[in-house]
DNA sequence: CTGAAAGCGCTTACAG
DNA sequence: CTGAAAGCGCTTACAG
């Protein structure tokens, strides 16, 4: 069978629990017999046992990652697998695995996570999405499991580790950009207000307004479920949007092909900005202006600060925000200033 | 702490060892004590450990899914989310967890999955894209590690069960489908040939073609690397092409893109079909007509069979197929059949 | 049909 | 600095 720290022991002539401790490499051995153990290790290509390793002392060297529930439309975006190698990326340099739990609704959801902690199969959870009174989330809170949030959590806030944008910031970036390429009638579409960034998001573009004094018509805040009527309507107003921001470069594509639909030229009649920068936006025609929100390291930090918890329970409680910048790129054009 | 199969033999008076066997709902127990015993389990809430189980029955419950050398391109493309969900969902059914493996190049993947198998990290792994000469499919093979593969292996062919679409008639159903609108001159686009997938769609497009006696010129086949001169040029032929395949809904939206500088119309002077059905195709403008390949199954029955093989490892190699449907979207229209 | 005991491959007080 | 021994929570011959 596979080598085991009883045939390394053998060869270098120690005990056992001296190889153990080279494997932690504790500074209780000294450096002459950690050397000829290593050099043991190396020469039968030991790996020490994960399942003795944890079941030893308690720790899985595994998370689990909570998926929204699962919806065709949602896993597609690129922005859980783009997260997902975030946290894969740095689960192979800590040598943890991760599992990703999925579910039909919350009920499943939390079964699965509840079924997992009780097997001892993960140390701890990155939940991908955040949302008010998530069962999932007090069901963490209350076991005491380690978990961080990507998003900002909607729950205990203050207790919980999470690495977020600071999306209501680049609310407010997103219109200030617009405004300094002479827009004034900003209209916001996709804004999908369940789901927190969106919700952020949405508050700084209406603070933006308010403090650039710009006019401001309920109609310009579209959801998701809007109709090609309702945007065709939007540009009949005596004062339509000369510039749109989308809430998801995802939501970017139907509503480019409704703009064609009724005739509005991009970007010369409107300008067009949107959130996440997929690779998508540099695809579309004309590409697409985009806020890059560096998903990658929202799930590298994600799994960082949730190993460092897990490896040491004292760690503080820290919100990590990572930063965002606007993409450039051809969907937004200067307009002269107009004063209506 | 946690419930332990101890706590449970106490309160039901049993042994452990026989606790353990209605775990695994061995036939040796009575009706009678197993139901006593279970009542246990639901009353204190029990879950075997997964640690000591794998520990004891040297299996891990847990797959390694090895993607292609990462590139951020190639994981936002949702087919590898699609899959993976496919996977997922079996696991999650079969109570299997899951370690994705990401490297930046074949050696670095390479290490990881002999760390991996050497710390007894899964039970075996699923390749999800096919190459030719793959170090890490031949240390599967070298090493008896059960594995499948998502597309057409190109290594071990009869002896490495796999999952995959029947591809090259895929290629066959969507020139007969053009030919069938009246198309005669057909071009595709986006052959990225190092990979299997696009190379059996190629030849069952070139198949067709010799089939139905259509006229082809090697300017018709393009790879992924084309240019907006090369697709113009392609215009420019005597005999430009009516209708164009592509290789992915991915490319699709650039090459839309490059058609629409030109100043080609969709579809009245080209029709448009490509492969993958993602929820892209069906925003785009036109939405897009697009072969669905049921990428969820294909992860789920490479979940399946590997878990089989796992479980019972003379189960037979199997090559099974998912059934491919072409999606009829806007994109291709009819055309009057030119005899030219 | 059920139980007592050894074993899976580690870790970790405890003793020296 | 190192070793002997108990223990983590299961499984599985072996015996009855």
């Amino acid at each position: 069978m596979a080598v085991t720290i009883k045939d390394i022991a053998k060869r270098a002539n120690v005990a056992t629990s001296t190889v153990s401790r080279v494997i932690q490499d504790s500074p209780k051995i000294s450096e002459a017999t950690k050397a000829r153990v290593r050099k043991e290790m190396k020469a039968l290509g030991y790996e020490p046992n994960y399942s003795a390793q944890s079941l030893a002392n308690r720790m899985t060297q595994s998370l689990g990652i909570i998926m929204p529930e699962a919806d065709v439309t949602i896993f597609q975006n690129p922005f859980f697998l783009e997260s997902i190698r975030g946290i894969s990326e740095l689960s192979n340099e800590k040598n943890f695995t991760m599992a990703i739990v999925t579910g039909r609704d919350d009920t499943e959801l939390l079964s699965r996570v509840r079924m997992m902690t009780r097997a001892n199969r993960v140390d701890g959870f990155i939940v991908l999405y955040s949302k008010p009174e998530d069962p999932v989330v007090d069901f963490f809170h209350n076991e005491k499991i380690p978990y961080t949030v990507i998003g900002k959590p909607q729950q205990y806030v203050s207790e919980t580790t999470h690495v977020d944008n600071d999306n209501f910031q680049a609310g407010k970036d997103v219109v200030t950009y617009l405004y300094e390429l002479g827009h004034r009638r900003i209209a916001y579409v996709g804004a999908d207000t369940a789901r927190t960034v969106h919700k952020e998001r949405v508050r700084g573009y209406q603070a933006a307004l308010a403090e650039l004094n710009l006019e401001w018509d309920s109609r310009y805040l579209l959801g998701t479920s809007y109709t090609n009527e309702d945007i065709a309507a939007l540009f009949q107003l005596d004062t339509p949007p000369t510039a749109m921001i989308v809430g998801d470069d995802i939501i970017a594509l139907p509503l480019q092909r409704a703009l064609q639909q009724i005739g509005i030229r991009l970007p010369e009649q409107c300008s067009l900005i949107s959130y996440n920068n997929l690779t998508l936006a540099d695809m579309m025609n004309p590409p697409l202006t985009s806020v890059d929100i560096d998903i990658f390291k929202l799930g590298y930090q994600a799994a960082k600060s949730l190993i460092e918890k897990i490896q040491d329970p004292k760690e503080m409680t820290k919100h990590i925000i990572v930063p965002h910048r606007i993409v450039e790129r051809a969907s937004c054009t200067r307009i002269n200033e107009d004063p209506s």
